[in-house]
DNA sequence: CGCGATTTGTTCGTATGTATC
DNA sequence: GGATACATACGAACAAATCGC
């Protein structure tokens, strides 16, 4: 393990720990090797390792019973499909028992330079804005911000609210089926809010999707930017 | 800027200018704004926010100058499009001037378990293993390892070393042309090999892609592992 | 040209967190 | 657990460069 500025050793070696458990490196055992092990394999002491663990405890992915060892308490991650036919409630609801959308609030706006040009709309068009949040089985699964042109999707919050899925909302205003576009995915370290409000640990990764969504006649209906826990989720894309 | 443990709290203000800066939040004025001014933006000291700036410093990314301002040296990400014809250098051959690349090892090796699945293989089958790096105008930008059928292949990594292409070392060994099944999207934290070989920062983002490709009559040949530094890259899907 | 306003660069000191032994 | 070394963060000041007037 090699030293690096601005990032504690323990926090480094929590983060391999779990990559290592999402990986099922561990999987025969069930269980992470001993700390004195763990501590010679990254050139590290005991205490060091010892800090990392207790942070992965505190994120519930491993228990340490003394005596038997560090057990590893959950390690699935949500398969995300992404293609034509993009749906989040779809996409894992073989995935989990129970799939939760929240919405957070929305607003009525005027779309931004960039948000026109993705929708195709004329400057200074309005538009409504759906900031929601998806659970599965009671873990926060994403953070999405949604934006639909307002005169043809008014009320599309109350639908969502009452449907908590946008897929049937859509149905409800008229839209009986639409397709994906484009998907953009990137990368980014967890912000405050991301932390706060998805109960991730500060300095994880968030997975970013920037999705366009067309009706049947490729008419633009609909932009979001997601945000998804990194390790909780992978993207599936079948060509 | 909430106060967190395991990362330093200059680092965490690196990373949200630097996200800030590939979102083009500051190109009104070519500038990321005066070091008091995010101070009191983020609630930190101006040590700190100088800590972060030094190190976004020393990536390339900005550039201070006393009296001036600090102004943004970089903030190009290379799309990556993701498809059923996905090949690497054609994908960003027009964003970058000089694309290479470097072969770091091969080797001829029994099929794991988990990559038989992929390839379909016979458990024992035999495949080479080609350890590969590209870089973009200098920069590195993914670090792969792919793996191919080792009867039907042989001589595949003298291919790819002449070529520096898979694509080109591909149609050498028959295979005119070559389809993406599937690809699977994730993130983790850099480990230390990224940090030495693709030159990033510490505690920074891999997105990582695990990709099949098949022929044109749908048996695979190549399963591949990528790594990409997620403040390079983006990927786009079109569906 | 000088002047002040703005902005980065530097140097003290002090307190806390991190990692080792 | 205690001692030690180093990194991190804050605070207050001052120095140096740039810009507009």
């Amino acid at each position: 393990m090699q030293r690096q500025k601005g990032v504690a050793l323990w926090r480094q070696i929590a983060d391999r720990i779990r990559a290592n458990i999402a990986e099922g490196f561990y999987e025969a055992s069930g269980m992470v090797p001993p700390e004195t092990q763990l501590a010679e394999e990254f050139g590290v002491n005991r205490h060091t390792v010892r800090a990392a663990i207790s942070a992965l405890a505190q994120e519930g992915i491993v228990r340490a019973v003394q005596g038997r060892g560090t057990l590893i308490e959950r390690r699935d991650k949500f398969a995300f499909p992404i293609g034509r036919r993009t749906r989040f409630t779809q996409g894992i609801g073989d995935q989990a028992r129970d799939i939760r959308g929240y919405l957070l609030g929305s607003e009525e706006e005027v779309a931004s330079a960039d948000l026109c040009s993705w929708l195709k709309l004329e400057v200074g068009t309005r538009v409504i804005r759906i900031d929601a949040m998806r659970q599965a089985d009671g873990r926060a699964l994403s953070r999405s911000t949604a934006w639909f042109p307002a005169d043809r999707f008014r009320g599309i919050d109350e639908a969502f609210r009452a449907t908590e899925s946008i897929t049937k909302a859509l149905a409800l205003l008229g839209v009986p089926d639409y397709l994906r576009d484009v998907t953009e995915i990137s990368a980014v370290h967890a912000e405050p809010d991301d932390v706060a409000q998805m109960g991730l640990t500060p300095g994880s990764i968030v997975l970013v999707t920037k999705a366009l969504n067309t009706d049947a006649d490729g008419v633009p209906i609909q932009y979001a930017v997601t945000r998804f826990p990194a390790d909780r989720v992978q993207f599936t894309i079948r060509s």
